[in-house]
DNA sequence: CATGAATGAGATTTCATTCAT
DNA sequence: GATGAATGAAATCTCATTCAT
C-alpha cells in the first residue's frame, strides 16, 4: 500500500548530472553505461529505468540545459531595457551557463556541435537541432541590435551578420579557453571583449 | 627515395584521405576501421600494414594538415610585406585549408578540439597539443599585429588579446557555417569580418 | 477455510488468467514477469507473494488445467453407458476446454509440448510429465474402446495404437486450427473427424 | 593477394547445424548464441558475420528445410504414378525429413509452431509463413487424392478435410512420439496409420 | 499485504585487431 | 604485401527477483 516514494523527476536529473560530469571528461562517445552508474553511484540497471540509452541521456541533458538558457534569457529581455545592458546580461548568461562551478557544460559543446552538424543515427533523429538554437539565439541578438539602433545607441550595417560575428566570437572564445584555461580568464576576457564589441558598434 | 617508399608514402595518404571522409561524416570515435577500408578500396587488415591504429590515422591526419599549414603560413610570412596583407593572406589560407573543396576538414577540427580538451590516452599522448598549435596560431597573429603596430599600421591595446578574439571569431563563425552551410558564404563573410576586424585595429 | 483462504485462491486464479493471456499471445518464454502484473493489475512484486517464480505460474496453470480436464473426464465416464457418447463426450471436452471463450489454452499447449520434451530444470522437474499425461488420455480412450468391443459396438485391432491415432488426430486438427483459425470450424470439424473415426472402428 | 578461402555458404551450413542441435534441446529462446558458437566451434562473434542474429538462424533453418522438403515432394510427384504410391512416398518423405540420424527437425517443428501462430516480432516479420506451408502440403495431399479419386482408386467425400485430417495425424503422431520416443517406432507407426488411412479412402 | 524502484547476472552485439593464406 | 575470416574483450541492454517502505 506504501511502495517506495521516489521523485523520478529528481532522479532523473541526479543522473543527467553524473552523465555530465563524464560526458565532459571523455565525451559522449567514450562514456560508459557503467561510468555514469558508478558516478551516480547506482546500477547499471537502474539508468535504464530512467533512460531509454546514452543518446537519451544526453539528449535531456541537451534539453534541459537550453530550456533553461531560454527562459532565463526570456527573462533578461524583460527585465533590463538599455540595449546594452542587454547585451552584457545575455552575455554574462551565455558564460555563467558553461563555466559555473556545478556543471560543465562548455566541455559538453564539443559533442553538441558534432552531434549536430552530423548525420543522426534512429536515437538522435533531429533532436540536436542546432540550426534551430542558433537561429534563436542570433534573434535574441539581433532584436537586442535592432533595438539599440532604434533607440539611437547603436550603429550596425547588417544585423544577421553582426549576431553571428557576436555568437561565434563567444564560442571561439570558449573553445580556446578550453584549450588552456590558464590563458585568460574566461569570464573577464568576455568583458573586454564585450566592450570592444559595443565600442565596435556604439554609434 | 626508391619508388617503394613513395608508393608506400603515397598509399598512406590514400588511406588518410579516405578516413577523412568518414571521420567528417560519422565523427573519429563512431568510425570503423572497416568503412575506412571500403572507402580507401583495401582491405581491413592492410590498413594495418600502414599505420599502428585508428588513432594512428587521426594523428597522421592532424599531423599532415597542420604541417601543411605551418609551412604555408611561413610562405605568407616571407612573400608578402604589408602587414595588413599578411593577414589576409593567413586568413584566406586558414579558410581554404578548411573547407577546399577536396577535403572535409572543417568538420574534423570538432573532433581534433574533442581529442585536444580532453585527457589523452598512450596512443595520443601529447600529439593533440592544441595549446601549442594555438599557441603558434596567436604568435603568428601577434607578429602581424606587432610589425603592423611598428610600421604605423595598426593600433592595438593587447596584442595576444586580440591575436585570440582574431582566432576565436573564425573558429566561431566556422562553426556556425558547419551548423548551417546556406546561413552564408563562409569565405564571402569571412572577408567581411575581416574588413570589420581590420577596421576596428587600423590607426 | 477462513475467506483469506478463499481470497489467496480467488488471486491466484487471477494472477494465472493474466499470465494465461500474455502465455498465449508471446510464448510463456518470452513473457515478462512485468506483463504479467500489468495484465492483473497489480504490482510485479505481487506477484511473488503468491508464486515462487514464473515457471510456478505455468506450473499451476497447467495443473489447474488438467485436473479440471481429469475431474470432468471421470464425470463423463460415470454419466454415460454408450461407448460412442462417451467418445463423443470426451472429444467435446478436450475441445472446448482449449477454445472457450474465456481461455487461450489451446496456444499454451504448445509451450507445454516445448517443456515437456526438453530437459527440465529443477524448478518444473518432473510437473510436466507429458508422458503421463497422455498414457492417461490414451487409457481413457483405450477404457472406452475397449467397453465398446466388449459391447460389441466397435472392432478394433490394437488399441493403443488406435488410441494414440486418435489423440494425435485431434492435436494435430487443433495445430492447423491455430495456425489458420478460418480455414475450419474447429469443433464442427471435430465432428466430422469423430463421425469419420467412429465409423472406422465401428463393428 | 591470396586471403583465406572459405566456403561462407557451407560455414552457414555449420553454424545452423549446430544451431539445429542446441535449438532441438533447448528450444530457439533458450538457446545463447554462445552455446551455437561453443557446439559450432567458434567465436561468438563468427557468428554475427554469418547471421543477423539468433533469428536470422533460425529462419534460414526453417527455410533450407522447407526448400528442401518442397524440393523432394516436387520430385515424388513427378517420379510416382500410382497416388497411393505417392501417398506413401509423401508420408516417408516427411517422416524421414523430421527424424534422421543426423538432424533433430522434429523438437524444433515446436519452435516453428509457436513461431508461427504468434504475433511476429520485427526480425522475424511474416517469414514463418505456416498458413502458406500448410496450404502447400495441404494441396499436395489434395491433387493426389483428386488423382486417386479420378483414377477409381480412392472415394473421399471432401478432399481438404481429408488433406488436412491426414497431415494433422502425422503432426499429432509425432507430437506423442517426441513426447515418448519408446512407445513405438514412428516409422513404422506411421507405416500402420497409413494402412488404415488409405484403407479408410479405399473405394 | 502490496508495491515498484533498484539491481546485477547474464544475454546480445560490436568491432579493433590478428594472422593464416 | 594484401587480405578478410576469425575472434574475444568490452560494450549495451534486459529482466527476474529482491526488499525498503
Amino acid at each position: 500500500m506504501s511502495p517506495k516514494i521516489v521523485d523520478k523527476e529528481e532522479k532523473k536529473r541526479e543522473i543527467v548530472m553524473a552523465a555530465m560530469q563524464i560526458f565532459s571528461e571523455k565525451g559522449v562517445v567514450k562514456t560508459k553505461m557503467a561510468d555514469i552508474a558508478k558516478v551516480a553511484n547506482i546500477g547499471k540497471g537502474t539508468i535504464y529505468e530512467y533512460f531509454k540509452n546514452k543518446d537519451d541521456i544526453f539528449i535531456n541533458l541537451f534539453e534541459m540545459h537550453f530550456s533553461q538558457i531560454r527562459q532565463e534569457a526570456a527573462l533578461i529581455m524583460e527585465k533590463y531595457n538599455n540595449p546594452t545592458d542587454k547585451l552584457k546580461q545575455f552575455v554574462s548568461l551565455t558564460v555563467t551557463s558553461l563555466i559555473d562551478e556545478h556543471s560543465n557544460f562548455a566541455e559538453i559543446m564539443l559533442d553538441i556541435w558534432a552531434e549536430g552538424i552530423r548525420e543522426h543515427n534512429e536515437n538522435i533523429n533531429h533532436v540536436f537541432d542546432l540550426e534551430r538554437i542558433y537561429r534563436e539565439y542570433r534573434n535574441v541578438i539581433i532584436q537586442i541590435l535592432q533595438d539599440g539602433i532604434e533607440k539611437g545607441f547603436f550603429k550596425v550595417m547588417d544585423t544577421t551578420l553582426t549576431a553571428s560575428l557576436f555568437i561565434g566570437a563567444l564560442d571561439g572564445i570558449m573553445l580556446q579557453w578550453l584549450i588552456q584555461k590558464d590563458l585568460f580568464n574566461f569570464a573577464t576576457l568576455t568583458e573586454n571583449i564585450m566592450s570592444i564589441f559595443i565600442n565596435g558598434i556604439k554609434k
